[in-house]
DNA sequence: TATGAATGAGTCTTCATTCAT
DNA sequence: AATGAATGAAGACTCATTCAT
């Protein structure tokens, strides 16, 4: 009855704990939540099943914990990126490079993404760590923004747009594949569409 | 060895089968795929496990069942959509208009929307569908504009990222309720997005 | 709670129950008791599941008719025989022919034969047919001797012998096909040994 | 995905393999494969229905087992026997003192065995088992004559057929109880039979 | 008589979690 | 702190038998 979640201090105990959520955040990103079980990461982990119960709730904070540690590489690598200039002049090839910098890493994660995507819909965790997630990816970026003499009219709607834009982009060009669709074209209709949607906003 | 998968003849027991794929939809899209349980089902439709099996090749087997019956209103109100003229004059109006009636249906099945997007992803059979419905939905859409004297430029990609964009303004404005966004004005935006992506494309 | 088993009067009832005893055996012996339903007998008899509770009490009567109906010629061919001469001065040639005519007979129902085989001894009704079955074999070949003059030393032990080995026979030939075993060789082995078994009891 | 059966490392452990394997392949013996439920098994061996799936593939796999661990002792008991000087002279007592061994062996387990044999015609390991077993009860056999002396002049053939004799006349002696059958006669003259079978074999 | 739809108890199997050591 | 053995509730699916028509 008493939840005794203990806090390892020791090195090795850490390091335990830390195997564990890498083991199940992999298990459960390659293969899906319903389809790994605990003894499956316990061995991933080179550990007993027992141990995962002192440092873990429950399997689905496994996960979660792997989620807020891995997270933001896989989803939110745009976090990351601090303290750039926006070369107004060069926005296409700024953009591009962006858009495949982002593409990359999706494909690096295709099914942790595809997963954890589901989970977003499904659990109530996934989607609040994705909710605040987008939320402060918004803001940065609008700061970014802002920071680089942007007109704040309206920013937040325009680069929530920006960034659905990016990311369908993105989806496409990894998942698809639709045959009758030139993605370099789609590329650079995006990128065209991004700038006109701040066309107004440049101070300069 | 024999799959006896039977087809019902008799109304009343047509009837049962179409219950079964309600109630299995329904749990499903309510609660997930791995939270229902065939007993939930039968229970729902007020049947007995048994005739589950007699109609239906297992549980998955009804909720694809449930998709292709009521994907389409759900995900792709779209395609019913036939015969249009789109009023180039009123077009701000018109997009409006859509795109309402685009969130009122996605608002009648909140829950069930998030939970196939969630299949989509581990689920073969429904990423399938979905694959094939967007396609059909982007030619849909493609020869409306056609009909309605658009020059085909590039137009399987607009249209692409057109749907992309309403999409995503739709589960925006449904789920996402972030505090800080106007979603007249995010409307409207997205709105001259989609105008300027066809500016050059009208031929009248 | 009333057992209602109808016996059919009508031809045509007649023929369904037939059908539906032949479908049943046939199935049973090809697959196995546990592996065959009443759906599948049902079909192969070209009749409907209710049906079959009308004129069985349950599947395993369904089996014990068929065995009585076919059982006989799988099992107990030798039945059949009736008024035959024994030439003693032929015996071999007799014998030969006797357990060619055996080996076919078992050939011709190979799964059949296991299966029920199987049976027997998990079941007791099916153990009782057998029981009877090879008790009625014996005295018709202890009369079949008698009347060829045979003394009754011990016929019946030695009857019961003979045809045990007459068995082991005909089984290891169709069954086991052991590599290093001469079956030609076999049977004569078998055939001087029955001889060996009578030899001072035939009168003249 | 990864079928993970543990082999017990622990000596609880492997003392509660060795129960399931008890009392899974006695209930199946006793009451038939089919009608043994894994519910039943777990029960009796005092242990978890869980347990079961971490030691064995499924029931079949426990039922394996037990035949591996206890079938020589009640089908096979004369591979134990090894080394024995066969006394030619004293033929006859030796022989009946074997079939006395091999009844009192089969009595031991008589439902085992009907159930077993049962198994041995639906299920390809069991027969398996069967087969590799008699060769090698056959081979087994044949060497201890040689040993003794005996010509090998068709060997294999003559001991095939002597313990199906031997077989016959045990099974009879248990299970049919034949009232018209004097068993102690029939003993004599399989008896009789088996040395006329060798009576040319032997060298001194 | 006949149909085939419907029942629901029963079965095997899985797996998150706890326990004994 | 750690192990891995053990638990048992829960779930998908089957099938002999009964029922409504």
């Amino acid at each position: 009855m008493d939840e005794i979640i203990r806090e390892p201090k020791q090195k090795r105990a850490i390091e335990k704990k830390e195997k564990i959520i890498e083991a199940g955040f992999n298990l459960i990103c390659k293969n899906g939540y319903y389809n790994t079980n605990t003894a499956q990461i316990a061995k991933e982990a080179n550990v007993s099943t027992g141990i995962i119960y002192q440092y873990f709730k429950d399997k689905h904070d496994i996960f979660l914990n792997g989620l807020e540690k891995y997270g933001n590489d896989i989803f939110f690598p745009i976090l990351k990126v601090k303290n750039k200039k926006i070369d107004v002049k060069n926005f296409n090839k700024m953009m591009k490079n962006m858009i495949n910098e982002y593409i990359k890493n999706h494909k690096l994660s295709k099914t942790a993404h595809e997963e954890i995507t589901a989970m977003m819909h499904s659990d109530k965790d996934v989607a609040k760590y994705f909710y605040n997630k987008e939320l402060e990816t918004t803001k940065s970026i609008k700061n970014l923004l802002i920071e680089n003499k942007f007109i704040d009219n309206n920013l937040n709607e325009k680069v929530h747009i920006m960034i659905g834009m990016i990311d369908n982009l993105c989806h496409e060009v990894i998942y698809h594949k639709h045959k009758d669709m030139n993605y370099d074209i789609m590329t650079d209709i995006v990128i065209n569409n991004i700038k006109e949607l701040f066309k107004n906003d440049i101070s300069i």
